[in-house]
DNA sequence: CCTCGCACGTTATAGAATAACATATCTTGA
DNA sequence: TCAAGATATGTTATTCTATAACGTGCGAGG
């Protein structure tokens, strides 16, 4: 079941956020795509939600709101949390950070635009948080809900426990 | 996909969530239960968590721990956070109630004891709770983990929609 | 009996989120 | 171009959620 070595081949951004590669040109990447996408949709992404995004970008784990607020008021933004809060929830809105409930914290999408239902890896040790296709989950969810007539809107799919790296380093 | 009058054959206790019941009955047969198990387990369900615990099965939906607080402490137990919280986190490490990280509440386990991996199917409009089978999903979620490596140890799958009562009444 | 462990209760504080209001800026159509 | 409405940003104050730290009482085992 847990079938390792098959790290590229499958979900690459999954992958990629447990193995060492260049934050800056992924967030780069990214950023530019989640402009295009609010362009598209007339949404304005101005220079608190940028910077927000960008603060969630290259933390590339999820980060708490106050944690965020704290970054934009040293540099210049407000310093009270409903900054933070209204910048992270246009941010979800638009569907460029997600939520995650157990920690109450916020991530960065890393496939923005793309319809895709994410379910979320939380390493207990290392505490990163990869975003991992989650349509078969979402599937399977859809089937036990419909069995009893409930009709899905949003799910919310989170798992905790060991990335690879952690496990490797529990193991020796 | 959402094949709808299928109500008693599937997943009898979550399609009994959704549906008129015997509350009485339903909660006294859990709590038989649930007391067996800790019996069983050597845990000791005092007077305070036996009660939280049926003030959960009694309201049958999920209930924030300050709301439980204040059922318990008009019946003369402890006035303070922690009483309800303690209560609550014994009865989610014995597995006999679940925390809903989405609406940071709690509610009774409907069937404790039985190894199950619990999906939450939540009613954006009349807030009622069921505990849906999951292991489908579970095993779609670790087939998705698997593929990066990640070990999943405990999962988390919320479903906000409309329940079906909610929804024909939407319809009309 | 006595003491060690567990449960219960308290006070105090930390952490997360939002309500309500004032000010500024952007857009748009007259 | 300018006024009006919508949108954004910032504030203060408050609410809701959760835990830390400490003292007391009780029950089981030596």
């Amino acid at each position: 079941m847990t079938d390792r070595d098959t790290p590229e081949t499958t979900d690459s951004a999954a992958a990629r956020a447990f193995s060492a590669h260049d934050h800056e040109a992924c967030a780069g990447e990214v950023l530019a795509r989640a402009e295009a996408v609010s362009a598209a949709r007339g949404a304005r992404l101005t220079p608190v939600r940028r910077r927000a995004l960008e603060i969630l970008l290259e933390a590339h784990r999820a980060m708490g709101a106050y944690e965020v607020l704290d970054r934009l008021s040293a540099e210049g933004f407000g310093k009270q949390p409903p900054v933070a809060y209204r910048a992270l929830d246009f941010l979800v809105e638009q569907g460029l950070a997600h939520r995650i409930a157990r920690l109450n914290a916020f991530t960065a999408c890393v496939h923005p635009g793309e319809a895709h239902s994410a379910a979320f890896l939380i390493c207990r040790a290392c505490h990163a948080v990869a975003e991992a296709e989650a349509d078969p989950v979402r599937v399977a969810l859809e089937a036990a809900a419909g069995a009893v007539g409930f009709q899905v809107e949003r799910a919310t799919v989170e798992a905790l426990g060991l990335c690879p790296s952690c496990r490797e380093a529990a193991a020796a």
